[in-house]
DNA sequence: CCGAACCCTGTACATAGATACAGGGTGTAT
DNA sequence: ATACACCCTGTATCTATGTACAGGGTTCGG
């Protein structure tokens, strides 16, 4: 019976983990966490998952890699499901994201400048005792 | 001998800690990690700092600030000491870490890309299941 | 039927950089 | 002399994101 092919939908935690390139401890922590459903049991207590919790897992993969937290992909995931909310909802998200992201890059071009004109006064053959960059440090920048 | 009369301000830590801004935890903190020297003890076992630990914390302050961290901040006070090393040895970590925030800078760029294609995508008055930033977090970016 | 490879829970460890007690002792101003 | 601010050590806590056991139970291949 077809019943029973859809039944091969119950993977191990390890079977799930290694098509989402994940760790099976990775897994157990998102559960805790609350990013992924508690999934069934079978009766000697293992975890039993649908095929889509492959995508799940994925989905925080992608969105931590354009720089969301997992707080901040569980509130997503909450919103998706309260159908009140609309994309806009997300999209506020995305946004106040892209502003974070972009003070962190002035933040880091700032020190990067900072850095550049100590290396710039700085002579390589002096003593380390005249040198410029730790006398900055020392004074002030 | 007035070798001995230079400096023997005997501050304690909570008046170094105000005048470097920070807290006393902290500078307890950065001696158990060797960041700063241990200072000697009065009768009653109190810390007495001169006043160059100021400075001292002040350097580590102002090295944090473009983005060295404790370790490194370390590893320079260490290289100031051993008078073999030239300025050259203090302008290759300056280097090193210029090109370590320049990367930092390029993943921050790429994500905030990612997202913003994203939020170009997104219709604003369209409830959350077609949202094309969740859908796009689901399919692969 | 045995051992390997899985699975379970619960807890500890790891990173970095602090910050916060708990439970004492000290220094000083009134 | 007492209140109060400061100092001491030692340990625990925090954030974030996992990773690593220890000490069991289960399932599968041969």
């Amino acid at each position: 019976m077809n019943v029973k092919v859809i039944k091969m939908e119950n993977l191990t935690i390890g079977q799930i983990a290694k098509q989402a390139a994940v760790g099976v401890e990775t897994m157990r922590f998102y559960e805790r966490k609350g990013l992924i459903k508690k999934p069934k049991r079978n009766v000697s207590g293992y975890r039993q998952y649908p095929l889509e919790a492959v995508s799940q897992i994925r989905f925080i993969k992608r969105a931590q890699e354009v720089g969301f937290s997992l707080a901040e992909i569980k509130a997503l995931l909450l919103l998706r499901l309260d159908s009140s909310k609309k994309c806009e909802d997300v999209k506020a998200r995305a946004l106040a994201k892209i502003n974070e992201i972009k003070g962190k890059v002035k933040d880091l071009n700032r020190m990067k400048n900072a850095l550049l004109d100590l290396t710039k006064a700085c002579d390589t053959s002096s003593d380390i005792d005249q040198c410029p960059i730790l006398k900055a440090f020392d004074d002030g920048l």
